[in-house]
DNA sequence: CTGAAAGCGCTTACAG
DNA sequence: CTGAAAGCGCTTACAG
């Protein structure tokens, strides 16, 4: 307490004072700009630390007229899902927050359907000039090689809804794919006994990329088989995301099987949802993913019987201030923030924040 | 988007200069302060108005060497219980993200136990001089007199934890303790069959205060009539909190009953989890609150079933930056801001983020 | 390699 | 009722 009121009043100009020097020169120590001799150098530093000096954020950004840009790179908004609208969400709320400060996001978008389009953007971002980027590297190659333009440019990334491991990025911000499908199973061995059986169903254009959707799925598995159940489980792959395909799939995929169970490892689980229903097929447990507006209908009407969320908005909006606590303010960030794995069902999601 | 680079210059310079006024008149208008003619004062709003003029926080700050006092008052961390410790982190939290912003939190702590000391904190912050109250309305006949105290000094109160209605608090922060009984309930459903027998547990040695508790027994019941379930619920209030009084309290309720789940009402889940536990009694599924360690550590080895959290952190994080965000950006708070009701199972726990 | 001075957009005495 | 001036703690040209 009294130590902390003795340092308040430690600024530029108490340690100019100290060190014989001007502001300007304790300025360029503080920023590590050249132009220093060794010697006045260190006294300065001996000083700063001594006097355990810091900065006041506020007069710094308002003296420096200059602007931080960030720039993000994730998926538009497409008529098949508006996932992408959550995180979009919380960007623009950390941008709001912190526009007084100086601060600009411009934003780039692809499509989820075209590596071409991810390309594309990702040049336009290293051909602007801005100080740090929030990515969601869909695509694990693309997103290898633009990275490593930033890095030559020495721009900080951060990652968020998936991650690619081992990229330096300043940091992961998503979920643990792997224990959501864990977690997912064990809500299963509430909703159904020991031997029913049970269908995990992925639906997705490009399966084979989706590292997410499997990691779910190995996950979901795993805990049948630590736990020793003896469900039969069945799975399949639906590749034409659009309700007539999924309809088509669906009904094959139950044919001659007694199904207790389904396990959608995306959102895309009120497609299953709405065939359920209008095949007036019930008695089926469904479990599935993300707070999305179709999706919360069928959580009402039953017809889903858990959803898991983890936060898409705060991811976004934890990926922005990440990249903002780092450059302005010298933070570090943690290398991996696994999201929450929440769980969703018809007697709380009025209170779900997403 | 150039709308915007157009208003960017804007500042009391640009609205005294079209004025032809100073600066300092333009700053007695936004500031609301007296000795300017109706005339001028006026004019200068007109200007205000016209070029939308959004005052530069940093600025504003910086200039103002004025510092915000705000005060919290909350329950002592006991060796009870340590709930408390999670609202005091997140008020920590808040108070060092903002402290270089000129902001200060005094805090008070009150015993949970004794009436008489939460009247005598109250009234230290009365007659300190701050600017904003963060308190936890436990009794509410005393905070009913203190918030008296606070109005008639103009100093605005945001309640968390627990709500006391009609008192023109700036907001509530908390739970909605009712719709936290009934998803318990929703719980309850997939843990045992139709038929069997269930005991609810209140644990506190001022139930009758607490309406708490009362409400979420409340929640928990109704959800058994709207859905026309035909289990037996019995109920026990345990006044004597200390862990051997919970055993007998718990050896009696259970004698002579085939009770197959236990709902513990509040954070002293551990309490009944530890009798079962030490009495190899097994079989019976266990519902409580909080994320507390005691209770993590039940639900890992499997004797607490579900516990209901519901972000105590961020409790205290909100409330303080709602009391930041009123009195240095003016930005209204929702009056009422209900906390996720957030599910905590042996499979998501490493995960969530209190 | 170093310093004097102006300025960021406000607020605050002080003088009239 | 109103204004000129100093200052908040920094950064940024500019000059030497």
């Amino acid at each position: 307490m009294d130590k902390d009121s003795e340092k308040e009043l430690v600024g530029v100009k108490e340690i100019a004072r100290r060190a014989k020097v001007s502001i300007a020169t304790v300025d360029r120590v503080l920023h590590n700009r050249s132009g220093v001799s060794e010697k006045t150098k260190a006294k300065i530093q001996a000083i700063i630390e001594e006097l355990d000096y810091k900065p006041n954020i506020l007069a710094r950004r308002l003296a420096s007229k200059k602007v931080l840009n960030l720039a993000i790179l994730i998926p538009a908004v497409s008529q098949e899902t508006d996932y992408w609208n959550a995180p979009l969400t919380g960007i623009i709320q950390a941008e709001e927050e912190i526009a007084s400060y100086g601060v600009k996001v411009n934003k780039y978008f692809f499509d989820q359907n075209d590596k071409g389009s991810f390309v594309q953007q990702a040049n336009f971002i290293v051909d602007s000039n801005c100080d740090g980027v929030l990515l969601a590297p869909m695509f694990i190659e693309e997103s290898k090689y633009f990275i490593q333009n930033c890095i030559s440019k020495g721009i900080p990334y951060v990652f968020i809804n998936s991650d690619v491991p081992e990229q330096n990025s300043l940091c992961y911000i998503g979920p643990n794919l792997y224990a959501s499908g864990y977690l997912a199973a064990h809500l299963s061995g509430f909703l159904v006994a020991d031997t029913d059986q049970i269908l995990i169903v992925n639906i997705s254009k490009e399966i084979d990329n989706h590292h997410h959707l499997l990691r779910k799925e190995e996950g979901f598995r795993e805990y049948f088989s630590v736990n020793n159940r003896s469900n039969d489980i069945f799975k399949i792959d639906i590749r034409q995301t659009a309700y007539e395909s999924v309809k088509a799939s669906m009904q094959k995929a139950l044919e001659n099987k007694n199904i207790k169970l389904i396990f959608v490892s995306n959102s895309r689980v009120s497609s299953v949802a709405r065939f359920l229903e209008e095949s007036h097929i019930t008695g089926l447990k469904v479990i599935g993913f993300d707070f999305l507006k179709e999706n919360i209908d069928f959580l009402k009407k039953g017809t889903i019987d858990f959803l898991i969320c983890q936060k898409p908005i705060e991811q976004g909006y934890k990926g922005i201030m990440t990249l903002y606590n780092y450059l302005v303010l010298s933070l570090e960030a943690e290398k991996v923030y696994y999201m929450p794995i929440d769980i969703i069902t018809k007697e709380n999601y009025l209170y779900y924040r997403n």
